[in-house]
RNA sequence: GGCGACAUGGCCAAGUGGUAAGGCAGAAGCCUGCAAAGCUUUUAUCCCCCAGUUCGAAUCUGGGUGUCGCCUCCA
């Protein structure tokens, strides 16, 4: 399969170091708010990667950080009265519900960074030795022109970088291109060999990413944000500590954008994950997603939104038959076109539009359709089962029905029965009124020749 | 200012030299008591503009115009 990787500027043919196992690192969220739907296209367009390169095959090691040290969680923590930890604990079960509810896979590994702290003294102890990083004041920072290859996945000439840093205030930098490997903080600090302090951000997924994948890994991937400075910054101080190369694929996503600008905190222009999900269902977001190339930007909008919810629907409504487990799918050109697509740079618009083919199919009766469908759309992480009620949900909604209806029913069956009288009667009133009822309450009524379905309504 | 991208029908979008995938929306018909779902048919002589290369370009080259991102925390 080819991948665009951002160090060269170029697709590639993905070879991994050892031959069938991935080593692929994601940055992973800061845990102080709540995700947005930046956030999710990230962690959907990855998650994607992860279920291709396991369908293809591959042992794939995936690992997600969560940054839970950071200025953002201690200023949280000092307004809120609360302690860091319990701040980024509950973003964390925050940011996990998220995942959760857009189908998301569980990394393997989801190291956090308070507890990497030994491997980024580590780290920092092996720059400070070889004199790549130096003690000032009870901070550690990088000396950035040790470094000549700095600026080479950013694409930035030093000079230009040089002319955009500064030195804030406090801090004791060599040069104002250097950065943070550890800060001084008494207040909410670890100890280390340079006194109390806290690590710097980059410095965390170097040390995460060596602690659990080692030296050396195939894949790093994260928002296309943070190619300057956080990518560039690891880069520098992996190869330096380490002395070989950190990453041999980099990868990148592009951004969700609202009225053509980035969706971001900063700008306050976001739309939370959480808020999405009480509109659109997971398949929606994943689909609007998806009909885009990972790279490009995807604008928001809720016509766009609702035009993913009627087209993945299509998919999820496909005539169903039993999956057959036996059924050698690769053998079908839809399976080829599905993997030449995803070969391709994670093509997944094209794959969709296989998606659609194979809908289409099933449609019409074609054998293997659903179940080759079914298997594909699970490799993009749709799910088919459709939306179920709880108990006391239904219970509800009973409830509500009956006393529009003005008669007591305890459960859909009665309704159901109900109506199939009334509509052997001719009595279209009654049978109407039901059906409007039940659809006023979110529930779909569907005639067929078998007989009466119900679903939720999505 | 430096660097990087993008521009295809009403909307989203694939297509990197051989004559415009797919989805949404719209229209007509079938099915249905009515619906929902589904099925059939239908929607770009044309790919931001100009010039060039070529037998042939949405696709390559040069020049415009427009939009976005990074250069500061950010997915």
């Amino acid at each position: 399969m080819r991948l665009h990787n951002s160090y060269t500027n170029q697709i590639e043919e993905f070879t991994p170091i050892e031959h069938n196992k991935v080593k692929m690192y994601v940055c992973g969220p800061t845990v102080y708010d709540n995700a947005h739907l930046g956030h999710a296209r990230c962690y959907i367009t990855w998650d994607v990667l992860y279920r291709y390169l396991k369908f293809k095959g591959y042992e794939v090691t995936y690992c997600r950080n969560v940054t839970d040290v950071d200025d953002k969680i201690l200023k949280k923590a000092d307004t809120e009265n609360k302690t860091p930890a319990e701040v980024s604990t509950y973003w964390y079960n925050k940011f996990t519900d998220s995942m959760n509810s857009l189908n998301n896979l569980k990394p393997d590994i989801e190291p956090f960074a308070t507890k990497t702290l030994g491997e980024m003294i580590s780290i920092n102890k092996d720059l400070i030795d070889k004199g790549y990083a130096y003690v000032a004041d009870g901070d550690v920072y990088f000396r950035v022109k040790k470094f000549p290859r700095y600026g080479y996945l950013s694409k930035q000439p030093i000079d230009k970088l040089e002319s955009g840093a500064r030195i804030e205030i406090g801090e004791q930098k060599e040069d104002p291109l250097d950065f943070a490997l550890w800060k001084k903080d008494e207040k909410f600090g670890y100890n280390s060999p340079w006194g109390i302090g806290r690590p710097g951000w980059h410095i965390e997924c170097s040390a995460m990413s060596r602690k659990h994948l080692g030296k050396t890994i195939d894949i790093h991937a994260g928002g296309a944000d943070l190619i300057f400075p956080h990518h560039e910054n690891e880069i520098a101080q992996s190869e330096c500590a380490n002395g070989c190369k950190f990453v041999n694929y980099w990868l990148h996503n592009g951004f969700v954008t609202i009225n053509k600008e980035k969706m971001s905190k900063s700008l306050g222009n976001f739309l939370t994950i959480d808020d999405l999900l009480k509109k659109y269902d997971a398949n929606t977001i994943r689909f609007f997603i998806l009909t885009n190339h990972y790279r490009m930007p995807v604008e928001f909008s809720d016509e766009a939104l609702n035009a993913a919810s009627n087209g993945v629907k299509r998919i999820i409504n496909a005539k169903r038959t039993k999956i057959d487990e036996t059924l050698d799918i690769t053998k079908f050109d839809e399976y080829k076109e599905f993997i030449e697509a995803m070969d391709e740079d994670l093509n997944t618009s094209k794959a969709l539009a296989v998606l659609f083919d194979l809908t289409n199919k099933a449609n019409k009766d074609c054998d293997y359709a659903y179940t080759l469908l079914y298997k594909l759309a699970s490799v993009l992480g749709f799910k088919f089962e459709k939306a179920s009620l709880s108990d006391v949900e239904l219970k509800e909604k009973l409830a509500a029905v009956s006393i529009e209806l003005g008669e007591t029913y305890n459960s859909m069956a009665e309704i159901i029965e109900k109506r199939k009288n009334a509509r052997l009667e001719k009595n279209w009133d009654i049978a109407d009124k039901i059906r409007i009822a039940l659809d006023n309450v979110g529930i779909v009524l569907k005639d067929s020749k078998e007989g009466t379905t119900w679903e939720v309504k999505s």
